[in-house]
DNA sequence: TTGACAGGCAAGTGAATACTTGCATATAAT
DNA sequence: ATTATATGCAAGTATTCACTTGCCTGTCAA
């Protein structure tokens, strides 16, 4: 499993997670119209499709294929790695160390 | 600001983020001392300096000068970003919406 | 004040990677 | 069957970025 904060270093990438958590189980289709429609961005089918693959490689996400179409599916629990490898400290956790 | 993703993305800058939370407020030769005898890591003290810029440029670090040293403290608050902005879904907090 | 120590600046190099272009495959509709 | 749709593959380009090298500045000790 690839790293994700390699696959979070994209901005494209984060704006493909803020469109899923919005509406998950998109296309690749799906994916490309919203991120030109609602952010403008100039990418050709192929650039989201192999920011996918990294996100997929990471386990940012999980697809699901059904026919011609491929669904995505947004997966958060990765994130949690880092919460754990370098915690918020003295913010509400009271087993947290301060300092 | 620059962005905390970019930051994380190299390997050797978490690990810099790892000892300052093992040892906070060390100077850029005892961080250097530290990733080359702890992880064997062959990098010049240059390199180490702009990793260390970086995440001060991302408000992951700061730093504090005194004399010839200059150093270096770790700030967790700017990763909350990331767990506020993708939640864990169905992790223990109730406010989540499960699907 | 001379030398050692801690750090900074800036230009250059090489590797990683984001993105494109062109073609190919597979499914669905007419 | 033919055509349109949805996606995949692979090679090429161009930019970003990590890292080095060489020199410079500032601080402290003898």
């Amino acid at each position: 499993m690839a790293d994700i904060y390699h696959a979070l270093s994209a901005e494209a990438r984060r704006l493909i997670l803020d469109e899923l958590l919005e509406r998950n189980g998109q296309s690749l289709y799906e994916i490309c119209n919203r991120l030109i429609m609602k952010h403008g961005m100039d990418l050709s089918r192929q650039a989201i499709s192999q920011h996918l693959e990294v996100l997929e490689e990471a386990g940012l996400i999980s697809t699901e294929r059904d026919g011609r179409y491929k669904f995505h599916y947004i997966n958060t629990a990765p994130l949690q790695e880092i919460a754990e490898r370098w915690p918020l400290k003295g913010q509400g956790d009271p087993h947290d160390d301060l300092d």
